[in-house]
DNA sequence: GAATCCATACTCATTAAATGAATATGGGTG
DNA sequence: CACCCATATTCATTTAATGAGTATGGATTC
């Protein structure tokens, strides 16, 4: 996934939700995003990318940028977080991944801006989430009941599906006793 | 993952493998790639990339191609594997993927060639799958041992990871049972 | 029997993303 | 006073992915 994408990734958004709660600049978001926050369990991100990125969200008219004296010589080019920016956000956090393979990253990074809004908009995600992993859990289901020959590559395949969305079910439920009251 | 590269992924090295039971062209390769072959399970390909992944491994000097006469009008362009390919592939058949996230797709495509081999090439690399997933629980169990807050993200990440590392070796043993005698 | 369509077969220009490396400078330290 | 480091950003390069294009012989249709 990478020319020809276009469409926002988890990456994109992170940077829009870090600029949700106040102006951010490239060179702060990439140290921030290198220590101490937690973001950095699922994101390891390179200085030059997130300069990139926050350029691409300009241009897509999510931020609105700005020159100003930061703590250095150079000007610092501040970004705020726009109404388009802002429903584009809370459309991605109101929205499950469509894919397992999402969850790893797609996912736990909505968890994360929706722990810090939060136990309400923690069980909403979680609950979505949850009603999407049991759609795709009987999808396979249906498939391996209409495929019988074991050794099947196919039914192999299908087999290791339904075993990483039941895990992530299970983990969902234990992501309700441990984060909700 | 994509320009800065280089390093071939599993999409390489599956063309290579499908080179290893003789000469391959890219357009029949895409066409047993989107009908027949189980690969399609795991990896969907355009035609174009089919033939750029088939002309950067051919630089890389793993396939040697050569213009025959197919059954149409154009000359194809045949590939066949040479002894550094055979060579990568049976090291890349061999090495166990290092992350859970590439199980997905890098380690469903050695199972395919895997079965393909015979059960002992099976047995052998579900064996070495299976001790390493073993020594990324350990070290993820150590972790969250190590973290105490049940809140914490990091503790949320490392939770999520420690049941997809449980989904995958039950799903392993599993195949043990369904594909080993 | 002419026109049209489809299968075979590959090539190429375009686009987007990731990254390393470069740039500039003021302030602190030995 | 020389040197290094933190701040802060820009840019050229590399690579992958893709859509679209090219060419033509044989089959199909009317």
């Amino acid at each position: 996934m990478s020319p020809r994408r276009q469409d926002p990734l988890s990456t994109e958004y992170i940077l829009l939700g870090l600029a949700a709660k106040g102006p951010v600049h490239g060179y702060d978001l990439h140290k921030q995003l290198g220590t101490l926050d937690g973001l950095s369990a699922i994101w390891r991100v390179k200085q030059s990318q997130v300069y990139a990125l926050l350029d691409k969200l300009e241009n897509m008219g999510y931020l609105h940028g700005e020159a100003v004296p930061g703590t250095a010589a150079v000007l610092r080019k501040q970004y705020h977080l726009n109404d388009a920016g802002q429903r584009a956000f809370d459309a991605w956090m109101n929205s499950p991944v469509q894919h397992p393979r999402q969850v790893r990253q797609e996912f736990l990074a909505r968890l994360y801006f929706a722990q810090q809004s939060g136990v309400q908009v923690t069980r909403q995600l979680i609950d979505a989430q949850y009603a999407a992993c049991q759609s795709w859990q009987k999808s396979i289901q249906d498939a391996l009941e209409h495929n019988d020959e074991p050794q099947n590559f196919q039914r192999v395949v299908d087999a290791y599906r339904l075993s990483q969305i039941n895990a992530i079910l299970d983990w969902l439920d234990q992501c309700r006793t441990t984060l909700l009251p």
